[in-house]
DNA sequence: ACGGGATTTTTTGTATGCAAAAAGCTTGAC
DNA sequence: GTCAAGCTTTTTGCATACAAAAAATCCCGT
């Protein structure tokens, strides 16, 4: 599967968003990133329609696109709204789990409790997330997994600053450790309430977080 | 806010695909559909990279974009997938509707009423699509309303189908009623349980009515 | 100096041109 | 008749050209 020029400038686009290389507002200039990647307008233009349908990039006809950065309100939906997504995973995933999968789940943990010992922050990063992709397959709904990836892949740059708050990574372990559980046990409601919960207290840490650098800003 | 004629044209596509005018695997020729709708292909390859974010068609490299009309198992799996969307905002709004939504909600359902007994098919189905976005937009949590509209409108061709089985739109008022009933009680779990079943049904009818439709061909 | 309208410049949206890749066709060996 | 190598045609992806809308600038009357 060869990627086209546009595949790759989105990706960079996308990645100078979520590194805040672009403020809220920020339009997004066709000459001046033609120019930036060597390219003619009309991949950039391709590539801004992708930003756009992906909600980072808001188009105004006839004035261009600007970066759309989510508020605190926006991120907050956003969040509560990934926990219910994973809940609903999780209950899915509570009846039709493999048992290898339950492996795999296990594994996954093994590999975030090294991480942590390591003091490995990235790593323990990557195995969360596949701890996570891991439910949303096993949820059996092809469907529902690729919506699950998609917001996983939006909250991304947000989700990461959590994870520096002290003792943060030890509680997301336990945490991980009930859903397992809920899930070989097969129970659907606790499997539910224990992603949903674990998701949303990621979005509250964060919002601690960011009110916290506020007022000390 | 004015429409590009991209905008237009990615519309009537959509609908072209929704009506089945493109069957599974049909290329979107760029050079014909410019000649169809009178203009060059630039605004035709946006409508179609439009098409292709939203799941209605395919792209491969150097090849083409293809419609991807979802097979009956990726169908079963958007019903699923609406249904506990439809479930969460169900639980989320139990906590949070307000009482003019409550008011609107039994209005909607009344005008439903009056649809049936007038026979206005397209009535019911308008009158049907507006309880449920209610629904969404007491969620008290935009971003989910977004999602939950989106699924909703992909759905769209689909769930008109199975309003036409013998009795189906009187059994779905009574689901109406009792959905609203748990929402006035602001009983989140059976809110959540109501509308999941609601819609979930909308989908097994569908299925249903497909392999009939099928197996009589 | 200030405001408002005309004018210039910039920018978007669309059309057209061109090179490279893929698909389709031709021809010839077996 | 079949298959494959080579050529032709088609089609995509990108570059460039151009028209119209929006923004910026200028000009002038007060």
């Amino acid at each position: 599967m060869s990627r086209s020029r546009t595949d790759s400038i989105a990706d960079d686009l996308e990645e100078m968003i979520f590194t805040g290389q672009f403020k809220d507002g920020d339009r997004l200039d066709e000459i001046r990133l033609a120019a930036r990647f060597n390219v003619s307008r009309t991949p950039i233009r391709e590539a801004l329609q992708r930003l756009v349908s992906s909600g980072l990039a808001a188009q105004m006809p006839r004035r261009g696109v600007f970066v759309r950065q989510p508020g605190p309100v926006e991120l907050l939906e956003m969040f509560e709204t990934m926990a219910e997504i994973e809940g609903v995973c999780g209950r899915l995933a509570a009846r039709r789990i493999s048992d290898t999968a339950l492996q795999d789940l296990a594994a996954a943990n093994a590999r975030c409790q090294d991480a942590i010992a390591a003091r490995d922050t990235d790593g323990y990063y990557r195995e969360n997330q596949l701890f996570h992709q891991i439910i949303y397959r096993q949820s059996g709904n092809g469907f529902l997994e690729k919506e699950a990836l998609r917001l996983q892949h939006r909250l991304k740059p947000f989700r990461r600053i959590q994870l520096r708050l002290r003792g943060r990574m030890a509680q997301s372990m336990a945490e991980h450790e009930t859903i397992v559980s809920a899930l070989t046990d097969g129970d659907a409601g606790r499997a539910a309430d224990a992603l949903r919960d674990h998701v949303a207290v990621q979005g509250e840490k964060f919002h601690h977080l960011m009110s916290h650098l506020k007022s000390s800003a």
